[in-house]
DNA sequence: GAGGACACTGAATCGGTAT
DNA sequence: CATACCGATTCAGTGTCCT
């Protein structure tokens, strides 16, 4: 690649060439000092989470999980992570023009870090996103909640700069419906994820999803997208799909040769790949607790079956209890009937303003209540 | 109300009365003061956002900023914003137990900063919770994204140090599936939103369903747990209807009137409903010994694995014996898969009245037998 | 080929108690 | 303080192999 385009500072500054669709080998820093005061429409910046991880984490069944133990990820304090964030996100100021944006994704570990440093530096929050993994990695040690989402944060170069946003698109990309804050896609796996000899080339791929729907939000065809943490070159994937132009930083030479091949191999944008992004809607499944907590249903409620032969009352944390049995709606209802299975949501039934209705009635009035 | 509970500090010290049940006058800072220190099993924050909403800037504790003898700026805003958060963080890390919790909801206006301090302060983030409105507020000018999520965040004292999860409960509450970091819960409206003359009461009242999952979550009956921005008794009520015990902090009279006619009508749950599934973790250990010595098990029965790849012999001191592997149910299992761990009770099988069985249905039978 | 059983995997801050 | 030992714990999706 390697294709050079011109620039034109503001005022009358001489012409300045951009290195356009080239991964710059070296610390991220380093490199963006190569490049002039604001010259990019946005940068996306996958920087390291700072994990702080312990030991070993093993599976119920016994298998290992595979974790992220690079040495880009360690950090010897808060401190000092501050400090790389900080001299990145200064860098990342200097180059983006007065009405370009950034983009940061992080976890937990660091992201509260990396937006209260963005906030120090001047930078103003647009939104931040929340991308909702559909198929997360669970808490196999039933210690926390299963942590089933990523932050993005994005931010304007100051509270009266002006941006870009593509509402409309972002409009019709969501069924018409304005785009929210919340954001469902997989992660990355299957064909999409880049493999050496069986094993992953890069631990923390991000899905094209992610990128496609951030890039088609916040540039305009032609734009130059600076990614300061290149990685395997999903930002210039899906930038090259898109028709946007990319600069990429790297400093490992096997992410960066992945991330050449990827991207020579990357199609431009046609109609049926813009279709396989569209989200998909399937309707919200309801957890019974969901009802209890809501109010709709008091925990101490009587539940019944249709001709009154079982009953059963309901407590606190959704799960019914009748003589000695405690579980589910569905468990309770089976074991009550000795059937093979059973349906809590058809099976049971509670006297509701006056009447008698199935508990189904209730999910129903729910969906209705949390419908966008 | 105004039920003042003994507790006893640490050591040796001498009895000290809490303000159970009480809405403490006045800033938050000063109220918790008078707690003694490591006395509450969990703080529930809702701390004020009021940054960058332009015009007026106001002070967290209501005193205005004088934006022209001042010559505020966000960096002094912010800095005043960070002083506040640090003030009555380090109060509430004070009161709290070394085993212990602490939630804070906010938005992206205040939560980078109030996480970045958290941590600083020696808390260690369990999760950061994303609290997905059903019915958000739109984006009327279309110039962002709508902005459907406030986040939590859910802090133990520190790395090392214990804290409270009912994660069967959780479970039990999602249909069986772990509770992940994204919930999805309407905003307060309807019914439950409080009203004086038409107009809403608190301009941020939360839904009792939020605070009725984080109290499930992480609190046991009877734990006390303290709310320094009451505002109109969320917590309050919800504390009392799960068997909770809560301490309030609350400056604004008109608040605190609202709050407690308020909790004054919640109904407590009656004890069986407030039950909620319990892990197996609190049921008594029983030795597999123990199953030998009853007689449930004979010495010299064969035992094997799901897939019949192993098996052992029990031995008349509960040991079992394979090959020349001897040990304990999990040691044995454990060695002969060259497995991290094993847990032996799921683990090894034996035919049982002509059905095959996991050791796991004798330890419930037996469990059962010597119940009072 | 279709379908079922099974194996494998993903940014993970993933024990508690007794000795 | 470390060490030993007990034993609790997973969801959605992809890929492979077998029937």
């Amino acid at each position: 690649m390697g294709v050079l385009t011109k620039i034109r500072e503001a005022k009358t500054e001489p012409k300045v060439t951009l290195p356009v669709g080239q991964i710059l080998d070296g610390d991220c820093v380093e490199a963006m000092r190569s490049l002039p005061d604001a010259s990019v429409d946005l940068v996306f910046a996958d920087p390291p989470y700072n994990l702080q991880l312990g030991g070993d984490l093993n599976r119920p069944d016994g298998s290992h999980v595979d974790a992220v133990t690079n040495d880009w990820d360690k950090f010897d304090s808060f401190a000092i992570y501050d400090q790389f964030t900080r001299d990145w996100l200064t860098e990342a100021r200097r180059v983006l023009k007065p009405d370009g944006a950034l983009w940061v994704i992080g976890s937990y570990h660091n992201i509260y870090r990396v937006g209260a440093i963005l906030q120090d530096l001047g930078f103003w929050l647009l939104n931040d996103i929340v991308w909702r993994k559909s198929n997360p990695m669970p808490n196999f040690r039933g210690t926390r909640f299963t942590n089933a989402h990523e932050t993005l944060l994005w931010a304007s170069m100051g509270e009266k700069a002006r941006y870009h946003f593509n509402y409309t698109a972002m409009k019709t990309l969501n069924d018409e419906l304005q785009m929210r804050s919340d954001w469902v896609i997989p992660i990355c796996n299957g064909g999409e994820r880049l493999k050496r000899d069986g094993h992953k080339v890069h631990p923390t791929q991000k899905p094209e999803a992610l990128l496609y729907r951030v890039l088609l939000a916040t540039t305009d065809k032609n734009d130059i997208v600076l990614d300061p943490f290149f990685g395997t070159g999903t930002t210039g994937a899906v930038a090259k799909r898109l028709g946007r132009q990319w600069i990429g930083c790297e400093r490992d030479g096997s992410y960066r040769d992945a991330a050449w091949e990827r991207i020579e191999s990357a199609l431009p944008l046609d109609e049926s790949a813009l279709a396989t992004m569209q989200s998909r809607k399937s309707a919200p499944r309801v957890a019974f607790g969901s009802l209890v907590e809501a109010g709709m249903i008091a925990p101490g409620t009587e539940l019944f079956d249709k001709k009154r032969q079982y009953s059963a009352k309901v407590r606190a944390d959704g799960s019914l209890e009748s003589g000695t049995e405690k579980g589910s709606i569905h468990g309770v209802g089976k074991v009550l009937q000795g059937a093979p299975s059973c349906n809590g949501w058809t099976f049971w039934h509670l006297e509701h303003e006056g009447a008698t209705k199935p508990l189904d009635a209730l999910r129903q009035t729910y969906l209705l209540s949390i419908e966008d």
